[in-house]
RNA sequence: GGCCCUAUCGUCUAGUGGUUAGGACACAAGGUUUUCAUCCUUGAAGCCGGAGUUCGAUUCUCCGUAGGGUCACCA
């Protein structure tokens, strides 16, 4: 039975290659029929908290990235015993030793730490991605596995645990290369079997180095804040360093499962490109409901929205679908209505010119006149159900004169602005009445 | 700096000892459209460099170069 595992370190979000790391590790698991399990590694007391540990398992639990652990979850601060008899054993068998010489954290105090036998030789593992991976351990030294026999460091409690957890693939970023050969000299010293490596590449920013706080967002939590769903972040994040060898780039969860191959992981950095990352989410925002879509939206919780913009409305709830072939994350949406994008939904525009009424050879616009009063005529008699609708009220018409010298006034007059949705959407948004009310400003306007 | 990893359009990538080196995002142009957005079409854009092997290298080897990772009593 395949187990990979998921360690992360509860020093703070989830961050973006965490859940990638994540991901890999479900992907291979499942698709071989194996588990993956989650350990919390959070041997480091200073920097490791309780909350980072639930955000992180709460990250995952939404990103639908779930584990397979029997009970509870393994957590390195509870395991000290275990760690004891490990290091009382490895001492032991002569594999490592107490060292007793100045403390470094607390320099001036004698401290007796637990340091490895370094065999001094040459190693070789072979990776999954990279194929085999050289070392000469002489240049490690004998490295401190412990601080004390009830205090076992990162390398020793990783080669325990994921020993005792029955790992068989150990999935992990590539920053981690330089870690094995360590890794490997204690499951050595220990006598226990060396399970399979695979080296993922590393999520990089557009200076090509690791993705850091410094490059902007990198906690999951806070793209999901700015509106990436879990099915785009998912997408996304499996197709940055691996590839399905067909041209198919959307994917559910379960066909990545399915499509998964380790054989088809990069080998290089991938750069983490927002643009198409916004591409991905579009995707997914283009083919909700219109349901799922108001759901998604919520912008009861968004702040700074003008007063007038009524989100429980109904011209709101017409404006959706708009709202929603427009836009690839949610931030955009409230960001456009602060920015007056959708004003005329709730405001009766008046602050345009009558320059803007008019088309072409229409020096004054008085060509617009006639046109804006015929096309409120045609509208009483209108069926308001669907923009469609209103637009075939108004085609015969609008043919006959042209297009552009009935719709760009009757735009204008309902929006008041230069771009912006159809007249037959807007209309259909605001309603006949107000559409009307629009027109006839307009046509006061023109008449001075 | 030592050690390790890596190298195809700007980005994510497919691919082959002989291909018009393919796709996607982004970009540009044109079309549809009253405008914006959408949509459609088209275009520009790449095999890091030098040797070697070979009839022939983007592909194989070596050497450079570049980029990245890592060098804790953190994980």
């Amino acid at each position: 039975m395949i187990i990979t595992r998921i360690p992360p370190s509860p020093t703070g979000k989830l961050h973006i290659g965490t859940a990638r790391t994540a991901l890999f590790n479900y992907l291979f698991a499942k698709k071989n029929g194996g588990k993956m399990v989650f350990r919390s590694e959070d041997t480091d007391k200073a920097r490791s908290t309780k909350e980072s540990e639930a955000e992180i398992m709460s990250g995952l639990q939404w990103l639908g990235i779930t584990w397979d652990n029997e009970g509870e979850i393994v957590r390195q601060s509870e395991r000290a015993p275990i760690y004891r008899e490990y290091l009382e054993k490895i001492i032991a068998n002569g594999g490592a030793y107490v060292s007793r010489e100045e403390s470094k954290n607390t320099p001036g105090e004698m401290v007796e730490v637990v340091r490895l036998k370094n065999p001094n030789k040459v190693l070789t593992f072979n990776d999954l991605i990279r194929g085999d991976i050289t070392f000469d351990t002489t240049e490690l030294g004998d490295i401190v596995i412990a601080r004390n026999l009830d205090d076992a460091l990162y390398h020793f409690t990783v080669v325990v645990d994921d020993y005792l957890m029955g790992v068989t693939h150990v999935i992990r970023g590539e920053d981690h290369i330089s870690n094995t050969p360590r890794q490997i000299l204690i499951q050595e010293a220990l006598g226990i079997e060396r399970p399979i490596y695979a080296h993922l590449p590393l999520i990089l920013a557009p200076d090509r180095s690791k993705m850091s706080k410094r490059h902007g967002a990198v906690s999951i939590e806070s793209y999901r804040e700015l509106g990436y769903t879990k099915d785009a972040i998912l997408n996304y994040l499996a197709l940055l360093g691996w590839n399905p060898g067909t041209d198919q780039e959307l994917f559910t969860l379960a066909e990545l499962v399915e499509k998964f191959e380790v054989t088809q992981i990069q080998k290089s950095g991938a750069v983490f490109d927002i643009k198409k990352f916004n591409w991905f989410n579009k995707e997914y925002l283009r083919r909700m409901s219109a349901e799922e879509f108001m759901t998604y939206l919520d912008l009861s919780t968004a702040e700074g929205l003008p007063k007038y913009f009524d989100i429980t409305s109904d011209s709101f709830t017409r404006l959706l679908p708009t709202i929603q072939e427009r836009i690839s994350i949610r931030q955009e949406a409230i960001d456009e209505i602060k920015a007056g994008e959708y004003d005329f939904v709730f405001v009766s525009p008046t602050e345009y010119t009558t320059d803007m009424l008019k088309w072409k050879n229409d020096p004054d616009a008085s060509a617009a006149l006639p046109r804006l009063e015929k096309a409120a005529e045609l509208l009483k008699t209108a069926d308001f159900s669907t923009p469609d609708t209103i637009k075939a009220a108004l085609w015969g018409y609008a043919e006959e004169v042209g297009k552009g010298e009935l719709f760009s006034p009757l735009r204008i007059a309902l929006s008041g602005k230069a771009q912006s949705p159809d007249p037959f959407t807007i209309a259909y948004i605001v309603g006949l009445e107000e559409t009307l009310r629009r027109i006839a400003t307009a046509c006061d306007k023109i008449k001075g």
